[in-house]
Formats: C-alpha cells, sequence, structure tokens
DNA sequence: TTAATTTAAGACAAATTTATCATAAATGAA
DNA sequence: TTCATTTATGATAAATTTGTCTTAAATTAA
C-alpha cells in the first residue's frame, strides 16, 4: 500500500502529534522507540516533513519535534502521503499505463477508479488530529 | 498498487486470454508487443503462471502461452495477484504492523479495513474471462 | 536425424528503496 | 565562551526489485 518510508513517517506523525496535544516536544529517539521504526532512516523522513511544514522542529538540547496544535485538524493523511510518496497513489496507474482515460480504458478501469477514488476520499478526509486524539485516549497503538 | 511484476503478468493474461478466446497461442514476443512490457522479464514472470497453472505452454516452433477456455471464468484477479505478489495485498498491514486486531486497531484500522475489503471484494469477482471480453470487444485497451 | 524455433531456468546486472554512518549546524545551560 | 545535546545533511552501504543475457530443454518440420 505505502512505502516504507511512508509508512514510518505517518506513525511517527501520529505519535509527535499525540505528544504535542500534551505540550511535549519529542527527540527522534523517543519517536522511534514509540513506533517500531529505524532511527537513521525515520530522522531523515520526518526531516523532510519539517521541509514541507508538516513538523516544527527545535535543535539542541531541550529541542525536538513537534506540531502546531491549530493545525492538526488542517493536516491530513493526504498531504503525508503526498509529502513522502508525491501523488503516485492517487494518479499512479495500476497496470502502468501512461494515461487513465475514461474514454479508451484499460481492462480494469471502472473496477479501479471506485477503489482509487475511495482511498483519495478517505486519506483526504481524515486528520491527524482524529488520529492522535484515538491514539491518545488509547484506543489505538502504533506497536505491536 | 502492484509491483511492475504484477502489472506485466496481469497484462499478459489479459492478452493471452484475448487470443486464446479465439484458439490462438501466442509467443512471449507478441505479448510484450501489445502489452508494452519487458521481454525477458515477462517471460519470466509468465513462466512462473505456467508453474502456478493459470497459463499452458507448448514449446517449440508452433507453440507459445495459452489459456484453456474453460477455466478463464473460473480464474480471477485475486488469482494474478496471489501467484506473483503473494498475499501481501490483502493480508499485510498498511503501517507496517506485525499483525491486524480489531480489539488492538492501528489509528487507521477501521478506515483501511474497509478500503482493503473493498479491493480484496473486486479482485475476487473479476475474473480474466470478463477483462479478456472487454479487450476483445474493443472496449479497452493494454497501451497507450 | 538435423536444424530451426520456442519456452525454461538460472546467472548476472542495473536501478530503486531501505537503511546506516559521519559530520555539520543550531541551540541552550553552565 | 565552552560544552553537551539535538536536528540537518550528505555520503555510503545493504537489500530488494527490476531487468538482461546465456544456455538448456522441448517440439516440430524437413
Ligand atoms: S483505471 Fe486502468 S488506466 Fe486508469 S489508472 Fe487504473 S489501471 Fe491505469
Ligand atoms: S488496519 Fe491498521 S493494523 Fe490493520 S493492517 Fe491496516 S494498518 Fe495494519
Amino acid at each position: 500500500m505505502f512505502s516504507k518510508a511512508c509508512e514510518y513517517g505517518i506513525k511517527s506523525i501520529i505519535y509527535i502529534a499525540s505528544q504535542s496535544m500534551l505540550d511535549r516536544r519529542v527527540k527522534i529517539g523517543e519517536v522511534v522507540e514509540n513506533t517500531d521504526s529505524p532511527i537513521a532512516f525515520t530522522a531523515k523522513i520526518v526531516g523532510a516533513l519539517v521541509k514541507e511544514n508538516i513538523v516544527q522542529s527545535v535543535t539542541g538540547p531541550y529541542g525536538g519535534f513537534y506540531i502546531d496544535k491549530h493545525r492538526m485538524e488542517q493536516i491530513k493523511m493526504s498531504d503525508i502521503v503526498t509529502a513522502i510518496d508525491g501523488d503516485s497513489i492517487f494518479n499512479g496507474c495500476g497496470l502502468g499505463l501512461k494515461e487513465c482515460d475514461d474514454e479508451q480504458p484499460c481492462p480494469m478501469h471502472f473496477k479501479f477508479v471506485q477503489i482509487r477514488a475511495d482511498l483519495k476520499n478517505m486519506l483526504n478526509s481524515t486528520s491527524i488530529l482524529e488520529l492522535a486524539e484515538g491514539l491518545k485516549a488509547g484506543e489505538s497503538i502504533l506497536m505491536r
């Protein structure tokens, strides 16, 4: 479904957001301990999300990562996925054709577009706030 | 969505099936010309589908690949995908967790399972026959 | 039987993704 | 200032996926 980079990014974001709700900045070591992710790779991905202005960071002692509380509701899953994996999951062709076209459809076309639209819709309507709240409330987990 | 191997496999199967409806065996060169796929790699994938008994083959001159007409309706997209990519698309976790559990769900759980079920359902209910008929009738294409 | 053709199989190579490591830059405390 | 701490960045390495190439085995016609 998603790349490993995207998996780590999503889990990290959710964890960081859940802690930002408690006004806690978190270091990358804490993030990976709570998401079961490789530290160096994850640091690079979260760093990319900082560049994309999805996550905030502070260097030095007492530093770490956080997410602005007021923006959590605006940041959607689709933003994270797009920032890391690009838009291939939304626009890429399931059979590798160069374009997708209702007039000259591939054999799976009308079946694929339905699923793709559902996925797009789901990712567009799911906010970080919502996911982080569930985690904070103990209704969901990020590791097993 | 699918691996390249799976993309090539799916397109090949559909093309081979469409020709088998006309009682034509097709050589791998013809398959890749009509599916825009790399010849050696595709030959390996189609060969794997022969081992899985999804495609039939004959070596030597006048040889080639074909699919038994009577089985086309029974062969579903899910069989192809499983044969090439395994069951990760059906059972793998979108966030890379070790198991998926309704009791201890990941934050995306109930949103993901819905989409995954829809995809599973679609692939399970779509036969090679159906796809090949559309192609043969000129209602769909495999290259652009 | 011989030669041509085609799939079968496996070694090898290239490209991409995943992951690590070393060093630089920023920050804050003492 | 000095030093410890933490993120930022880029080089490098490992693993996986994608792809090619060579040779073997099977089949058929002549
Ligand atoms: S519907 Fe068909 S043509 Fe369109 S993106 Fe999906 S596989 Fe490609
Ligand atoms: S619903 Fe959550 S736990 Fe289950 S497979 Fe998907 S991502 Fe993993």
